[in-house]
RNA sequence: GGCCCGUUCGUCUAGUGGUUAGGACACUAGGUUUUCAUCCUAGUAACGGGGGUUCGAUUCCCCCACGGGCUACCA
């Protein structure tokens, strides 16, 4: 066994896989020419960022779009970020997120997929197997550096004004003779595996990014770590294996990547694969005070996937925000096709790309989309949606609307068409309890309530209200119903029409509408709400009496 | 420090070597409505700065400013 023999004995395992077995056991799939496959690669930490959400669906879309497959791959490559169980949060989020998702582990911890195991950590022999070739062509070794001699290294660049990390005369380890490197690895001193880089940071490359387009960057010259103590691969080299068998052909990662992909590229050219396309979009950023900065993990709760679904945003409304910033002209689709499906939308990649510039997350304008979406649905499904929210955020008005589900459903239905289309008050299901919570029992009103009725006299508010339970009936319709309210303002010497009032402001204390808001206030404790025929309808006499008598007695 | 990426109304953006620089959200006003929410109409509001190239530049080039990213045994 000569030298290098021996070093390799001490490097890597000798029950590698050959490449050649690998690649017979992730054959090519079977798509549609311009199929798409593209995945979601997320770290468990238990933290889903929005922009990771925005990357799923444009990944999804585009792989749905053209006949292909979407996965989800989990990089838990790093074990000192990893939290226990995570994984399986993160996999619950994104499948729960509506999007559909073809291969990757479930929740369960199972996975689907003839692709996988699509865990890394459950792939170390594909990595060892690789980076052993590399060692064997002579293209990685083993880096014997600490930490605090780079940390040094570093210093020392600082100084000299170079630029920094592991590269051409700093690459100490990189032509260490073969004698020290099998004592050192004889002596059990740690080490991590480097690629030995053959590129030229002086000479450029030109790259065709799926969304920046044609850019110009330099070649990689830096000696990057593959494999750290641990044995664990770094990203840079663990997405590469993972991508290229399990055939991605598309990769959409935020702006942080564009920088390695030299890199990235360099290493598909050195086994000789070719490579997937990728794209690169900026970060979500947010307005902090006066300056823009990214939509930061540690101080931004919007930032976590899971503050829409605790503040109660659908879903979709949530992807469709998303899509819009992806796509503007999204919107415009969406304008015209209000009945249909954001899947039905077709993305591409010359509109995806005016997206590169980092958008400023915008809560108004998510809202206003949110309300949309919920006016579209109907009522029984806006009453599942607020239920399920309530269920996990507050336990106490999902018991009332479980309790009376037709008469919350019914109370849902206010100004709502059977088959959707109604008010756009609700943005989100933490917004439903205090729209409807007047109708619900127990219902008392508190002096504020009742100052809304100061400037209307004894003599009307007393006269009008009985006058209103003596003439009304539940089965008036809603201009019958209105025509007795007009007869009341006309005895108490209101007009009938603001138009009327206008003409004749001297001969009026006010207008039908300020008899109607003493109905109003009685009824719901507010001085508007949506049409108090319909919520009087919902309510059902009874109630209604009770509330206007009770009042009365108030008064 | 080095290297990259970016910059059009408040926000997301469309767009072009000659445009009244368009749309959406937000905002303001008016109209409809029993209040509110809708809905309708109208309005305010933008090409970061400086040099070039050009008959002409928001558009092409250079410089600057500003913002963002990378520069880890994190992804």
């Amino acid at each position: 066994m000569n030298i290098q023999e021996r070093i390799a004995v001490k490097l890597f395992s000798s029950d590698l896989p050959t490449l050649q077995s690998i690649e017979e056991r992730y054959p090519q799939r079977v798509l549609p020419a311009d199929a798409m496959v593209t995945r979601v690669a997320p770290s468990p930490t238990g933290f889903m960022h929005l922009g990771g959400l925005y990357a799923a669906l444009i990944s999804e879309r585009l792989a749905h779009q053209s006949g292909g497959v979407f996965y989800i791959r989990i990089e838990d490559t790093d074990k000192k970020r990893e939290v226990a169980g995570a994984a399986g949060t993160i996999v619950r989020k994104l499948r729960n997120y509506d999007l559909v998702i073809d291969e990757g582990p479930l929740p369960s911890g199972d996975e689907v997929g003839a692709y996988g195991p699509y865990t890394q950590s459950k792939r170390a022999d594909l990595y060892h197997a690789h980076i052993r070739e590399l060692y064997v062509q002579g293209r990685a070794y083993p880096c014997f550096c600490t930490v605090e001699e780079l940390d040094e290294m570093r210093k020392l660049q600082e100084l000299q004004r170079a630029r920094f990390g592991y590269y051409g005369q700093w690459a100490k380890c990189r032509d260490r003779s073969e004698e020290k490197v099998l004592e050192l690895l004889q002596s059990n001193t740690p080490y991590v595996m480097r690629f030995k880089s053959m590129g030229d940071f002086n000479k450029k490359i030109t790259v065709a990014d799926l969304l920046k387009g044609r850019r110009e960057l330099s070649e990689n010259d830096q000696d990057i770590v593959i494999m750290k103590s641990d044995g664990l691969p770094t990203y840079h080299f663990a997405h590469l294996i993972d991508d290229h068998y399990m055939r991605t052909t598309h990769i959409v990662r935020g702006d942080e990547w564009f920088s390695s992909l030299p890199l990235h590229l360099q290493l598909f050219e050195l086994f000789g694969w070719t490579p997937p396309r990728y794209g690169h979009y900026a970060a979500i950023q947010k307005m902090d005070g006066t300056s823009k900065r990214k939509l930061s993990k540690r101080y931004d709760a919007e930032a976590n996937v899971e503050y829409y679904t605790e503040v109660g945003y659908p879903r979709v409304a949530v992807l469709e925000y998303l899509l819009n910033l992806a796509d503007s002209e999204f919107e415009e689709w969406r304008a015209a096709h209000q009945d249909t499906s954001y899947t039905e939308y077709v993305l591409r990649f010359e509109r995806l790309a005016s997206s590169a510039g980092g958008a400023l997350f915008d809560l108004v304008k998510l809202e206003s989309i949110s309300k949309d979406v919920i006016a579209n649905m109907r009522a029984q499904d806006v009453y599942e949606c607020a239920v399920e929210w309530a269920r996990e955020q507050s336990t106490a008005f999902a018991r009332v609307l479980e309790d009376q589900s037709d008469y919350a459903i019914q109370s849902l239905s206010v100004e709502r068409a059977l088959d959707g289309k109604g008010r756009k008050d609700i943005a989100k299901w933490s917004d439903v309890p205090k729209e409807i919570s007047y109708f619900f029992e127990p219902f008392t009103l508190t002096q504020d309530q009742i100052q809304l009725l100061k400037g209307i006299s004894q003599d009307v508010l007393h006269g009008s209200i009985e006058l209103f339970i003596k003439t009304y009936e539940d089965t008036d319709s809603k201009e019958r119903w209105f025509e007795k309210v007009k007869e009341i303002a006309k005895t108490y010497g209101y007009a009938e029409s603001q138009k009327e009032l206008k003409t004749h402001q001297e001969q009026y204390k006010g207008y039908v509408a300020d008899i109607v808001k003493i109905f109003r206030v009685l009824l719901t404790g507010r001085a508007q709400s949506p049409d108090l025929h319909a919520i009087m309808k919902v309510m059902g006499n009874e109630r209604v009496f009770r509330r206007l008598k009770t009042g009365l007695d108030l008064l």
